[in-house]
DNA sequence: TTAACAGATTAAAATCATTCTAAACTATTG
DNA sequence: CAATAGTTTAGAATGATTTTAATCTGTTAA
């Protein structure tokens, strides 16, 4: 349980004003005991269930993007309509269940390092990221 | 340079009605002689200057799907506001060039085998995409 | 403490890729 | 050639995301 002057500190540090619906975000999304996976419909869903009030759709997209921005969540690569975010930012990867559009936590332990042999003449590697797309065994 | 014929063959092969607008898109698709990614608005495009006449854009949404469900064509996943497709269908990877928005092939020899360790109860799976994000060097 | 201002929030409109609709067209088959 | 199932089409609809422009609020300096 992280009191919510940690994340008033957090968002001054990282030159965000600590307003009420950064903090609400804040709670939601980084109070939880596990990091998740998430749209900004879901992120909606769970700030009405926990604060019974609502905060307008473009703030929740800005607020998202400017953590984002910070490193504070990572957007996942993932053909969907709508985007999916973490906020587990380690160094990852992914399981895509497209039956039930659920992504599943690929710790990087669970598959060898990826050593990349190719390399683009004035460009350098960003991030690697593996999506793994498994579907119903029968 | 493939004949048409042969486009209206595998057509028909596929259970697809041949019709001069699916044998347009093979034409622009299946004849270039490098495989290449494309969204639907670049094929749109290469439409136009190989036919100077249009196609509906719903056709061609239509026949791309239709022609991924076939294999002929990979969707690749990458966050994009637009889908990007594969022309190339066999296993490999992809570079993404955020800044230039352009997608650079990475052979399946390029790096290691990727052998996923982790296993989800009662799913199997169906893909692994490493998609390496790059950016300018300096 | 307060005034001033830059930064944030908001509802509503706009955008834009994609999908749907339902009417017109066409390839196939007998 | 007629019947029909499959296709194409323009335009409308959808839905996630972004923009707009007005209002509000946190911060700063006096």
């Amino acid at each position: 349980m992280v009191s919510s002057i940690e994340y008033i500190k957090k968002l001054r540090k990282s030159g965000l004003r600590p307003t009420k619906q950064r903090i609400v975000i804040c709670e939601v999304l980084f109070n939880a005991d596990k990091t998740f996976h998430f749209t900004i419909n879901d992120l909606v869903k769970m700030i009405e269930i926990k604060t019974n009030q609502k905060i307008s759709l473009a703030t929740v997209y800005n607020t998202i993007h400017a953590f984002e921005k910070k490193g504070y969540l990572k957007e996942i690569a993932i053909n969907s309509s709508q985007t999916y975010f973490d906020t587990n930012t380690s160094d990852h990867h992914h399981f895509f269940d497209e039956k039930e559009r659920e992504l599943i936590d690929l710790a990087n332990e669970d598959l060898d390092q990826i050593k990349i042999k190719k390399t683009i003449p004035g460009k350098k590697i960003k991030s690697v990221e593996v999506l793994v797309k498994v579907d119903n065994d029968n």
